[in-house]
DNA sequence: CGTTCGATTGAGGAAGATCAATTAATGTGG
DNA sequence: CCACATTAATTGATCTTCCTCAATCGAACG
């Protein structure tokens, strides 16, 4: 989460590269599971609401996305998700899936059982952690996300979604400078509290203020030739006076 | 979370009522920790943003807010805390704390070391699971905040916020028919992503319609004469057209 | 009892939504 | 492979909601 601050960072011990970690969690899981393996196509279902909860699943390879439904028919892009990531969390509390988990695009995913996984951690606290890990996580990038949708502008709001998309490939070694948004303006919009037309606009305005580009093939592929000048238009486009507590 | 559809909810095991369930796991973690035992009062800091992470929290009595950091300098009230609440699940993932927990009012917080619930967890299920109960409510409710920033109109969002302490208070057996914010207009805004004057305007509005009152001592306290007619108020206040995905 | 902080309410303005028309991409059957 | 149909994206014009600024009122507190 880049938004987020660590105001004081105090001896903080040397951590190995953060592709590394992903990769090594998927080998740790790998071996001590053997678990389900699946490819999904775009389009498809890991799990839905009201589904029964009973495993958990990491994103071996691809995208997708969680999309939570009310009981009334309005429906949230929550989280997008990618290799390493873990998808289920929300079924956890009461036995029951909230929400829909899509693939946006071919992958794979692994299903591992939440009992076995339990079973597991009694022997080896390492997947225990990268469980607790992986939910962190999730909670501090939902944190990120509500951050971005209250205190942002619509423009600075695109441009940190894709500042956040670009970190998440960082992490796992790929390279930023072009990204693949495999969503829809709509779905885009959804996701940051805003129509596609304001999408549109917000993407036409960062390509005019070059701070990103568009390839000639599609306005899927964004080009972000550097990703502090993104960021440093975020600061410049801060609501003026923002709502500050206390 | 209310908002949260379960459409299909098939042979549901019957499940004790929550305010047991909150009880039982505080007996639960009391027994097998002896956790630390702080007094807070409000305007105390829990843990802060930066702060290397340890412990989590349970709250045994009183509220407590957590108010995210950004670099810049935004804060945002990501969210609220009762009796039962864990607290502190941002510092697992990479060891130091990115947010503020901040006590509202005076109230009682266990301090449970990280690694102590770790190794009691071998012998205990119990404390693992309503861990991990935990964690998957507090993303569940995100998830419920981010669909009422995203998809609700400022009245709506009101609304909605009222009915989801309302919730909190009923799954502790707490009557929800008069309710005490320990917050200001503008930590209400804050978190609802609009000004303090729009709250202001908001809550002006629901007791006009009668869907909220105002005791006689203050503006803190606000009667919920029938919860279903608050709910109906937001169904009434849906965007006309929200933005549907596919 | 005055000072301070929080809340309310009003008037005007701006960001973004809505509605609509056009253009670009994607997919399909011949 | 091309004509056509379909879906996605862009852009403009107008309208609505909410923000901003400002004044007033009320409550809390020393």
């Amino acid at each position: 989460m880049h938004t987020l601050a660590r105001p004081f960072t105090p001896d903080r011990p040397a951590t190995p590269a953060p592709s590394r970690q992903i990769s090594d969690t998927l080998d740790l899981l790998g071996e001590q599971f053997d678990p389900k393996r699946r490819v999904v196509h775009a389009g498809d279902a890991i799990y839905r609401a009201g589904e029964r909860f009973g495993n958990l699943y990491i994103l071996n390879s691809g995208l997708c996305k969680i999309v939570s439904l009310a009981a009334d028919g309005r429906e949230q892009l929550v989280s997008l998700n990618f290799r390493g990531d873990w998808l289920g969390f929300d079924g956890i509390a009461d036995g029951y899936h909230s929400s829909d988990a899509i693939a946006m695009d071919t992958g794979e995913v692994w299903a591992v059982p939440y009992l076995a996984l339990m079973d597991a951690s009694k022997g080896c606290p390492a997947v225990l952690h990268a469980l607790h890990a992986a939910m962190s996580q999730a909670i501090a990038r939902d944190h990120g996300s509500l951050m971005s949708v209250c205190t942002l502008p619509a423009v600075a709001r695109v441009a940190d979604f894709l500042l956040n998309w670009a970190s998440s490939l960082a992490q796992r070694g790929i390279r930023t400078d072009q990204i693949t948004l495999r969503m829809t303006r709509a779905e885009i919009g959804n996701h940051l509290g805003m129509t596609l037309e304001s999408v549109s606009r917000a993407l036409s305005r960062l390509a005019r203020d070059h701070v990103i580009g568009f390839t000639e093939q599609g306005r899927r592929d964004i080009q972000i030739p550097d990703l502090s000048a993104l960021s440093a238009f975020v600061q410049r486009h801060l609501a003026p006076a923002p709502v500050t507590l206390q």
